[in-house]
DNA sequence: CGCACCTTTGAATGAGATCAAAGATGGTGG
DNA sequence: CCACCATCTTTGATCTCATTCAAAGGTGCG
């Protein structure tokens, strides 16, 4: 409840001021909750509003004019969400809750506000959105140039890695809220190969399901099966002073 | 020469204030010229500089454990080449000159500088950086989820569209320095596929090819079968003031 | 308990990869 | 100015990984 989850993100990679801390806290005052498979953003809207994520997952996806989706992203707690209606006035993607959520609705002019405060934030949200696109070229390399096995494995590299950052792994244990059919889409696989994959994953030992369970049992191994390149941890350096 | 390639792309926005071009043009005082085939920044490395392109084309790619490439994205003038060097120490990404190139380097922190004095700038930023990052998500649905004939398309929709915005487009026609294998390195597919279906574009009358030397004939249809949508023009409404 | 949705498995098909080799093209040095 | 070599494009034949189609188990929720 009180506190800010975007605030805490960023104290992940520096020590906020007061007077930042207040700013970010202002952006979460409200919180809306969803259910499960509620459409946050569609495609083609122009709301006034981002979100930021206070608890529970939810994907932002493209439908192609062939009927088929491509999933770009999960989104977990202290992510911002709906950033491209800063760049264009109409959502090119649409935001989906894969569970429950609570979001945390901003208007695009509030932050402003805080980019004109604090210039620290604003340089860290350039860097965040910055660390988002190395993210995504990550998945478009292993999309483009890897096997159905390895852009599974990858997959579940990724998801793993925020999860365990956030806190929400259990001895290498997460629940994982995706069909199928979700984890095609994200990997650009049908949902059958998926199983396949998935299922010989298992069978080698690198991972183990039960129910919406899922549990890593050789870490390395599966991120060398995907070539996946963790990326934790901001540079900082470069940073202007807190104003 | 004089002036900035940065500032005239942000020009495009907003109208800029005396302070925010001088900044922008500080950025680019100096020049450094590359013949083609050099990497700029190597995968890896940790260089102290970005750069801002002020002539050419650039790749950035990344190469898999499997030797494969994926190129991410075309840089031309007035792109910033080296974000990702503002979120991470080590490049995760290798700059290459696909041309000969004439690039003005600074360093990061000139950037944290221009922020702390130009919020609007500072969020121009931050909208570019959100939409190079949905540009790439339309990367990533076309290679994820269209046909070989869609990619390449989708490919050649992508640079036609922007080269034309440069203005270097002459009556449908552009230069495509790029070898086949580029090409296929770029949708993830192998140089022999991009071929035929090249061949089968220009067949089907959407493109005309000599030489270097691209024609789009029928941008429409070729739009369509690449499922490309424009995002040209950024959403300003938002900006804070200019200081 | 029953229905909707998801997972699992098998068999057939197909898009794109791989392998191989023959033309083009262009830059370089004699 | 021409010849040569490296690089790139084009084309054909074959192969493979992933898709498609189909249907039989599971699972959980109302």
């Amino acid at each position: 409840m009180g506190g800010s989850c975007l605030a805490e993100r960023l104290s992940h990679y520096v020590r906020l001021s007061a007077g930042e801390r207040a700013a970010l806290e202002r952006l979460e005052a409200q919180e809306r909750a969803l259910r499960r498979g509620a459409v946050v953003i569609a495609e083609g809207e122009s709301p006034r509003e981002l979100f930021i994520v206070r608890s529970g997952w939810l994907h932002s996806s493209v439908m192609l004019g062939n009927g088929a989706r491509q999933i770009m992203r999960f989104h977990f707690k202290g992510d911002i969400v709906g950033l491209p209606l800063l760049a264009f006035g109409d959502s090119p993607e649409t935001i989906t809750a894969v569970t429950d959520v609570a979001l945390a609705p901003f208007a695009r002019e509030r932050l402003a506000g805080v980019i004109a405060d604090h210039p620290r934030v604003a340089a860290l949200l350039l860097s965040l959105a910055v660390a988002g696109r190395v993210s995504l070229a990550d998945r478009l390399a292993s999309i483009g140039r890897t096997s159905a096995r390895a852009r599974v494995a990858s997959l579940l590299c990724e998801i793993y890695g925020r999860m365990r950052l956030l806190g929400l792994a259990d001895k290498g244990a997460i629940q994982l809220p995706l069909t199928q059919e979700d984890i095609g889409d994200a990997t650009g696989l049908t949902s059958v190969h998926v199983n396949r994959m998935m299922r010989r994953l298992a069978e080698d030992g690198m991972i183990e399901r039960s129910g919406n369970q899922l549990k890593v049992l050789d870490e390395e191994r599966l991120c060398a099966v995907a070539s996946f390149a963790d990326r934790t941890g901001l540079e900082t350096g470069w940073l202007p002073r807190p104003a």
